[in-house]
DNA sequence: TTGACTGGTAAGAGATCTCTTACGTATTAT
DNA sequence: ATAATACGTAAGAGATCTCTTACCAGTCAA
């Protein structure tokens, strides 16, 4: 089990795109794959991918394989990201942009 | 000039390694290349992957090019997974896990 | 049991990634 | 001017990625 590094795991847009799908409650593959124009192995080996990085897990429900998703390893993607905050706040003090975009 | 995704830069190791140094503040090539256990051209490759992300800026300063950090576009990834916090907080709250670690 | 459905894995093709060495250009030092 | 320094790019090797088709096992329905 070389447990795919999170950041490698979300590098594709086919992958961030089933993350996105399972926000709407866990999927079997089928159904998951019918969202891609891509065969049903090719997105099996997508989930492949995201199980190995801790990013989505496998329920079997009859026939059907589940899978939900477990967002937890995004806190490190988070995080990491999260310590460049204030670069991109110190910017928009200098450069005088993005100073209305409280949001 | 392909725009190369943000995602797709901070997927490599050595890339968010670099962007980590850069940190400390606008560095010249060579010196990047000192922090790593490859060529200087590699370091340079890199370097060009993270400009066409809008991560780094080049300054021209003499006969180096010194690289600057421009974390802007990481707000999109933060934003991304940002997304998914109330998932992990779910989880939390569903498995018990993590109660404490309110920070 | 037989047949349909669900989904994983194997093998291979082709594209892409990530290094290396070789070389060219611009700038600075002597 | 000549040499040294800083750096980019080109070309190519080898690894890895991302698909495909072919095939397998497990489950359910008739």
């Amino acid at each position: 089990m070389p447990d795919i590094d999170v950041f490698d795991a979300i590098a594709s847009p086919v992958r961030r795109a089933i993350l996105d799908l399972l926000q709407d409650g866990a999927r079997p593959v089928h159904d998951v794959a019918a969202s891609f124009a891509m065969t049903r192995p090719a997105v099996s080996q997508h989930l492949r991918v995201l199980r190995q990085a801790g990013l989505v897990a496998e329920e079997r429900v009859g026939r059907e394989r589940h899978y939900r998703l477990d967002a937890r390893p995004l806190r490190t993607v988070m995080n990491w990201a999260g310590h460049y905050e204030r670069f991109w706040q110190h910017h928009a003090r200098l450069l005088g942009e993005l100073l209305e975009e409280g949001e």
